[in-house]
DNA sequence: TGCTAAGCGAGACGGTACGTCCCGTCTTAAT
DNA sequence: ATTAAGACGGGACGTACCGTCTCGCTTAGCA
């Protein structure tokens, strides 16, 4: 993948970039991240523990918050959708594609990019393009899926829906400093569904007994 | 309510503190938050502003994350629990409850906070006590008694849905950097809604045409 | 011996001060001299180790430079001077006067008070008083005797000797951060005793063989 | 000869040290050094006057102690031996090289350097290397020719007498506050030359004349 | 006996300075 | 043109003491 930071003016002329510097700091980073969060993310810690120097940093990032988002970008994979034609099965699965999103860092840590972009509009867009939306991209087709096989009413705005999904487990992963757990999750998917299906009792008949909890990941 | 920070240990004895440092300090930091974020408070900057030193700040806050969220105790009113006997219309009220607590600060800033909070539990614990809990008893109260009259059903876990209400309250104005729109909020009580009430078409019957949106903030 | 600080406006009056205190401070204001020197005596940590306050420290000393003399003249102890009728042994011994002086606080400590008494002509004389002239005054009469007994040339200043004998003890113990050895207060008593005696043969001869090194102190 | 802060490790790389900030801050802290002592000395003042900062101050003296040593190192200019053949003309001339080491900085100043040395073996090593040896070495040379030309006794320990005269002269400065009067070093080259030369008379009559009071700085 | 003047502990107050860390920029020599 | 190295002017950190103050309580001698 090619690094979203990685846009050279006059490219091609002169010494060219050490590329093992690239993959040095952001290894790095993200381990500091890791283990003291973001604001614990210095230009002088990572450049020490890369071997490298702010210098050569800077060059390719302008600020820590750029540099913690192409620590996101570098590790998340978003899995692909799942379609097994079992609606709440498949919703089971999506909530496993959200929190893919949470675990490429710390939740605070990512809450704290955020923040921190919460004055650059260059940035935030950034950070939605890379955080908010792959997942949310997979989910989306999963549930427009759900709608055309008739399991969605056809006035339920599939945004919305997102928006709870998404919020709740983000709400949790921050707030609550646990991730939902099997029961809230199944607690969770009852309410929506029961307010979003056409039928709520045909869809539970439908869930093959794939217990809901087996297939959530925490 | 007594302020939690004002915990002194022995207590009466040695000259005692100059309250017009508590307001000075708490002014001069709210200021600050609200002029350029939580990552800009400093105790520098603020023992500068309030006329004061750090030394005196450092005496009633152990760290800027004590100081801003004393910065939300003290400004933070919660409204009371309406009760008007319409659940639709008590719950839209409700949610301006939530949303009061998110106005005491911007919302950046408040996520900020959190992030700050969550490798401390003693401030993860103070966090939920000054900017979660009050709100959230109010609305439990509010549907406790749409539930005892029968309007939610009973196995309706009201905590549950109070989390989905919080969370999407929550990540809209932390991630959205706006606060819900009138539409989304109708959207968000019609899908919990059809799934906790007994009988959602009623509800909306017995609404008395008072429009939902009217009773939203935003 | 009455303590010089201890000079109170309208004693009479009101609750006496509690003379443990004193002893308290100064033993703990000793032994933080002894241990980390005196730049690091802080009326902070003396108060703290002495179990009082700092206030109660201020009214009896006004500076730490006050404070240490303080602790200097309640450990001195001037030994007598001796009077064998032999002069070399006898300056042997006056040297151990003058040695007693500056083993009641490191010599690099007092030579801190010193420095701290620098600008205060008041405190400068408190110095003297307390730790330069009892020893002098010692050993003057010593030499007064050997000068009447003949043994010192009558065109000696007997200032002069004291100046030079006081010196190099003083600048050893300092400088040198070693205190002098036999060999050299031996060299030293022989040049001083060649330039200054009547008969410096005569008086080596009357040594006794009363080995000087034997009595002297390191 | 090179400053002896002026060790820097791997020389030769980084941006070079700005030698207007050296010479700035030497002459700032002398100021201040001169004007108010040595326990007045702050990194902060000095910082703040020579407009600069602290940290390019600790970037090249580690405390204050080595500062004004340094500040020492760059005033000191040791006078060159007096040879001119009369051994005690030569030794009053040799004694204006001693006080010259004592005139750089104040003497209660110098003291306190020493102080501050008294714990430190490498700081106490730098202090003799900067302000003891480079008087002594001038002296020694002076009084190794006055016994090769027989005006000392063979046997005389050149190192005591040494001792000796720089013992007084540190010890009247420090402890006096006061130099030594003409008078004084008078008084004291007669004393040790009496103890110390081959025939004191025969050097007194060869001194053409030349009044040793007339060659002395005070 | 009760008044009153100090002493006392506790601890807050406005300050100054500390020594450290990191910032973002720069200068240099070497690659 | 990038690299490693590292100095530069800044700013804030959290800590330690300073010398002063305000309290409420204790302790005596004097009236």
């Amino acid at each position: 993948m090619v690094d979203a930071m990685d846009v050279r003016k006059g490219a091609g002329a002169g010494r060219p970039r050490d590329p093992g510097i690239d993959t040095a700091v952001l290894t790095a980073a993200g381990r500091q991240l890791d283990d003291r969060g973001f604001q614990a993310l210095s230009f002088e810690s990572v450049a020490r523990t890369a071997h490298t120097t702010r210098a050569a940093i800077y060059r390719r990032w302008p600020t820590r918050t750029h540099l913690a988002l192409a620590v996101v970008a570098w590790r998340l994979d978003v899995p692909p959708a799942p379609d097994t034609g079992c609606t709440l099965c498949d919703l089971a699965e999506g909530m496993k594609v959200f929190l893919s999103a949470f675990r490429t860092l710390r939740p605070d840590v990512l809450n704290a990019i955020h923040v921190a972009c919460a004055n650059d509009e260059e940035l935030r867009a950034e950070y939605r393009r890379i955080v908010d939306e792959p997942p949310r991209a997979v989910v989306t087709g999963l549930l427009q899926r759900a709608q055309r096989r008739g399991d969605l009413r056809e006035d339920v705005d599939i945004g919305s829906l997102l928006d709870i999904l998404n919020a709740v487990i983000h709400h949790r992963a921050v707030v609550g400093a646990t991730h939902l757990s099997n029961d809230e999750a199944e607690a969770l998917i009852e309410i929506l569904m029961r307010g979003a299906a056409s039928d709520y009792e045909r869809l539970v008949a439908h869930s093959r007994t794939i217990d809901i909890q087996h297939s959530l990941p925490l």
